[in-house]
DNA sequence: TCACTTGTTGAATGATCGCTCAAGAAAGAA
DNA sequence: TTCTTTCTTGAGCGATCATTCAACAAGTGA
């Protein structure tokens, strides 16, 4: 039962402008994409915007919420629950990580990772947002960990700390340097190398 | 045969103001403090800073220049250089890198991977700068590993690309989760994991 | 002593920042 | 038609940005 909305109708597509939002602040980060540059992306004027969005911080809110439902980012998430053993979904994420990061379609790396690095004091608190996101995440990927260690599949006194860090530390790492210009092919030797320490069974 | 300086002399001391410069960018990265963060925190006023040290452009390089040349940089490289086999020069590297980056006696991380990631089109050229010094290191690792593939350290058919881009992921890697609050004894079990997976031999 | 050189001071420059407002336009409701 | 609601437009707000300038201060050289 969606009454039908009053008033003057939105002159643009909502989805379409945040999409736009959403690559700005993903090729630029926060604070170097400005209002203007957001507008002008996104095809109207600042009121219209602020109307739609609310101000800057709530508008990259709701863009990196979105952001993080898209295939781009959630596709961690999905190779950790999807496969049957943690060395299995970690791997399969690192090497989906060096493929999606590099991907010329899109600007380079995680903008969860790179959006909010730089960032004034006045703007603190969007990198906090960013920062305890990357930190709940590094958080799960320990839980997965103490779950497998559980289950038999790392060799006693595996440290499932340690397995949460290998992981942040590589997919950060990756993303940094996709940021860099580093191509899926120059990467994923990288990724492999990294693998190939793992301590338990590939099963 | 230093001639003695003409003319009214400077009021304060180049090399502290350049050290106080350094934390700020360091700390906040180079679009995100201002001239007025950089006069107080040196403690000197805007044409001081001007007349001193050319435009923040040009200061900011000669902050990236004596940095590199401080150990907080500079242990890579004397890692590389003074150990005798890769696998000693790059776990050393690591390591310490791990103690560096998260030493809280400065800011997190290190400075050419941090402090330009953000930036608006204006100062392009900076990221740019910061980006080729990291590209070009990544270069010299290579160059190192492939030394390392002739001279027999490493099995046959190792790529020694894929060896630069495992130090360079990992290092930026490392870099990023010190910019997150993680410390030392969360990143060393992880370069520990990441070490494990070394193909030829560890001596 | 006086010219010359260099550094410091405080104020001010134009540009850009995020954001807002009054006026008008386009829809449904009465 | 007229009222109400919502959106768009264009102009403009105060704050902050990097940078500069004229006036003054503190040294050296002659």
């Amino acid at each position: 039962m969606t009454e039908t909305r009053r008033g003057r109708p939105r002159a643009f597509d909502r989805d379409a402008a945040l999409a736009a939002a959403t690559r700005m602040f993903w090729e630029r980060g926060y604070e170097a994409t400005s209002i203007g540059d957001l507008t002008e992306a996104m095809g109207i004027r600042p009121a219209s915007l602020y109307a739609a969005f609310g101000d800057k911080k709530t508008l990259f809110r709701e863009v990196v919420e979105s952001y993080q439902r898209t295939e781009w980012a959630d596709f961690v998430g999905r190779a950790l629950d999807e496969e049957a053993t943690l060395y299995r979904g970690l791997a399969r994420a690192l090497r989906a990580a060096a493929g999606i990061y590099t991907d010329p379609s899109h600007p380079a790396g995680c903008l969860v990772i790179r959006a909010a690095t730089n960032v004034a004091p006045r703007d603190a608190e969007i990198e906090a947002y960013l920062r305890d996101i990357r930190n709940a995440n590094v958080e799960a990927f320990a839980g997965r960990a103490r779950e497998a260690v559980r289950r038999g599949e790392l060799p006693d006194g595996t440290d499932p700390d340690a397995v949460a860090q290998l992981f942040a530390i590589t997919l950060q790492g990756l993303s940094q340097r996709a940021g860099d210009g580093a191509t899926a092919s120059d990467l994923l030797p990288g990724v492999e190398m990294i693998l190939a320490g793992w301590p338990g069974s590939r099963d």
